[in-house]
DNA sequence: CTGTTAGCGCCTTCAC
DNA sequence: GTGAAGGCGCTAACAG
């Protein structure tokens, strides 16, 4: 493998020249321009990446932190953030968190002895200080850490009023909500959406709200016990499209026909629900949207270029499929 | 961030001496170490990996190339991999290839420069001898390039057999198959089980075969189709798993109860073949057993420590599920 | 415009 | 046992 000394000594120059070119940087003349050129052609020369990013203390590489890439919005956000990457000469390292604060911790500081240039946090378990006290650019998703930290989120709040709304719409009166985990903000939005609509309603009642956690067990699970307290329901919103998957599952076990005696509609919009039959009604966000822009705007900062919006919050949009009438 | 010269001032040693007990080699007096240790300690010292590359010409980092991070199956594998790579402090870089050479070409020499010290193959548009140049260690997922090359598979075709002599054995009929795209492999292989089993039977005729191209969609297609020429069909065995889900889909949309009517077995064992209803019957691969392997076969390579087998044939296992009787 | 030189942080002979 | 010095491949002043 040629060296940029190879490639000087053979155009006959110094390798800060040689550097010159490959940067583009400072003068250089066009005739020397071009016997280096040359002299990197002929030897297939290719600027070593480790070296420079010791010089640099940049790697050209960023890490995507997710909770799970085997959850369907992780892998579909880390297909846009990688694409983002290998455009703009970057790699993309996957980090699994398993949700672990520890494991996240132990992420960050390996990576940033490699020079890492920037973080996407879509696992989120850290703090705003830790984070804060990063001091490498970071891009947070579906969380708000604090103003100095960009964020790309959806309007989880707005979108789940619009699902409990089309329902409403379509005819429900009794709507229950399986909603993901306590003290996870987005999973607080979009119950709160449901809240939104229904709580004044005269149905209305705390129990009609069960936690699923976001896993498909437990919200099967939650769907059996609503049922069986609420026979006169009607209509569920799901906190995230797996979980309305596993409501769907629980209610065709008992042979209720959907959508004609039960409406589902889930959150996410993940490809998956296209996958069930009938095909899940979902409030469907831009998950790829997401990565590219998270990606975007990540590299902006290390490249110290200005951010248009410190804060994305992209509407969402409802798809309207088999399990609503 | 403190660098060696940090340490070995504070100890009051060389940079050499510290290098000896940061790598536990060549002879280094007890106390002068612990000198040594306590100023790394004080000072929260970590190596710096970036420098050690540059030196070693190794960056602890390997590369996992899937033609699409989003397939289930390749999500599980990543998984895995990522878990193994974390386990043993490297690093993996994850590549989307799109199964497309150019992109796997890209990405190989890119990662090149970086001193990547390995390669996971599971996308795998590349041919025997380009493989073979990449003078760094390689596994290959699901196809033997060659026998110098490592790779860990299942095995296709008796995993197809036992699917479709399940099918029989629970009364089957007449039976399709949803092939996976020509000149691939596993998709090749997994047709050959089918046909093991079912050439010499009084029904069988070849336009029981489709193509379905590993895809929900044209899988779906398919199944439309076979069901339009065959009405007396009563069972499909699907290439992997999402054609199954397809055809499933196209099934029900017919209003065909499954599985009293048609019975469908899937192949591969993913996760989301849980996620439907009636669950999936299907030949289940040990996806993150076959994730754990590969990745732990490349980091014996880099580390030249030997290989018990070059070539790991999975065995495969029926599970029965709700899509037969 | 171009070359010289000094790092980046670490490892590795080779003397002592 | 330990230290000095050169080198990994490249970039970035600083001269000229």
């Amino acid at each position: 493998m040629a060296t940029i000394k190879d490639v000087s000594r053979l155009a006959g120059v110094s390798v800060a020249t040689v550097s010159r070119v490959l940067n583009q940087k400072g003068y250089v003349h066009e005739d020397t321009e071009k016997k280096v050129m040359n002299a990197i052609r002929e030897l297939d020369y290719i600027p070593n990446d480790v070296a420079r990013s010791l010089t640099k203390k940049s790697a050209k590489m960023l890490a995507l932190l997710v909770p799970d890439i085997t959850n369907p919005f992780f892998n579909e956000l880390a297909r846009a953030v990688e694409k983002v990457t290998q455009l703009y000469g970057y790699a993309t390292i996957l980090c699994n968190s398993d949700d672990t604060p520890a494991n996240e911790k132990q992420y960050i500081h390996a990576l940033k002895q490699k020079y890492i240039d920037g973080f996407i946090l879509a696992s989120n378990t850290l703090s705003a200080e830790e984070v804060q006290q990063l001091d490498v650019p970071v891009v947070t998703l579906d969380r708000t850490i604090s103003d100095t930290i960009p964020t790309v989120a959806s309007d989880n709040r707005e979108g789940a009023r619009q699902g409990v709304q089309f329902l409403l719409d379509r005819g429900c009166n009794k709507i229950a909500h399986i909603r993901g985990p306590q003290q996870l903000s987005i999973a607080d939005e979009r119950c709160q959406g449901y809240l939104d609509v229904v709580q004044e309603t005269a149905w209305f009642s705390p129990d009609l709200i069960f936690e699923g956690n976001f896993n498909l067990n437990q919200a099967t699970e939650a769907a059996n016990r609503l049922l069986d307290r609420h026979p006169d329901l009607d209509g569920i919103f799901a906190g995230n499209d797996i979980m309305a998957m596993g409501a769907l599952r629980a209610v065709q076990k008992r042979g209720i026909p959907v959508p004609d005696r039960m409406q589902i509609v889930g959150f996410d919009g993940i490809s998956l629900g296209e996958m069930v039959y009938p095909e899940l009604t979902t409030i469907a966000q831009s998950i790829y949207e997401m990565g590219l822009l998270a990606a975007r705007m990540l590299i902006k900062m290390i490249e110290r270029k200005p951010l248009d919006t410190m804060h994305y919050k992209l509407p969402v949009e409802l798809i309207r499929r088999g399990t609503t009438r």
